[in-house]
DNA sequence: ACACACCCTGTAGTCGCTACAGGGTCAAGC
DNA sequence: GCTTGACCCTGTAGCGACTACAGGGTGTGT
């Protein structure tokens, strides 16, 4: 008896992923194509399941598809010593500390720029809005190339 | 004597910030349109370069355009008690400070995963690919909703 | 017989730019 | 007068990682 093959429902309530996404990767050749049914639904097995979890938990991490595919790639064709696996990690890792950092500068910055305005005046007096038409100061400006991992609006 | 009017490039580079960006803000109603000349290119007054600063400016705080849009709102509208203002900073404020407290899980779970291999062994061994296999931690899978602030792969 | 949940493909929208393609304008140098 | 080159114009498509349709087919329960 084979593994229960499942709907790509199914594959989405189990992982927690939702089916548009499962479909995404599977256009972007993270996933592989499955079998599918005389009705023409995807059919998923247990391995499925087990390498959309490996995905997952790498986006968690906020690693990129392209950082993920190359992660797969060693996971797939297990040849050589796994050090380029660290060095992908060590470099991530130094993106998210860089990230950490911008923000901190980013959140100094606002709360200076808080404490400016008691929200009792006109908005013609607000210190906020007179602050903001300065030009930014360097320690925030300079960041723009170091990291790339996003900001505060990325997932609602 | 007027101020002297410039040309798109004058202003890209008194404020730094690129051409096709002044006409992308132009374009998204952040930037009035300016004057033009004879043979069609946009001449700009010294009113429009203090706007791109503040544009700028917000931006390096990792406001979205549509705060921005909100804050030019209340400068161009001086009317009531400019509490919104405090509130939008507010709010944006405690997104940094969430995106800055996922980050720092983050960048906790990857240093735990970092510390599975040495580099040594054989693909198929190593420990981070394993580890990935696992489901994410709650820890790090719950704060998908709470910030907006972009994560490591935003600017290179 | 019908409702309704699920599945399919394909396309367009999100955000804040960035990068063309395909043209016009203008001043300097030969 | 003619060319070179720097600048300007509009319009459109691309980035990443989804998300959200539109417009259809399938499968199950009543």
């Amino acid at each position: 008896m084979r593994a229960a093959a499942m709907k790509i429902g199914e594959l989405a309530s189990l992982t927690g992923c939702p089916v548009e996404t499962i479909r995404y990767y599977e256009r972007e050749g993270l996933l592989p194509e499955p079998a599918r049914s005389a009705s023409n639904y995807r059919l998923y097995a247990g391995s499925h399941a087990e390498r959309l979890r490996f995905i997952r938990h790498c986006r968690t991490l906020d690693m990129t598809l392209d950082e993920i595919r190359t992660l797969l790639d060693y996971h797939d064709h297990p040849r050589q010593p796994c050090n380029a696996v660290n060095g992908l990690i060590d470099e991530h890792l130094a993106h998210v500390e860089a990230r950490i950092e911008q923000l901190q500068a980013l959140r100094g910055a606002l709360v200076a720029l808080r404490s400016r305005c008691s929200g009792e005046a006109d908005s013609s007096q607000c210190g906020i809005l007179s602050a903001l038409a300065q030009p930014a100061a360097e320690e925030i400006t300079a960041h723009r190339e170091s990291s790339h991992v996003p900001g505060p609006h990325g997932s609602h």
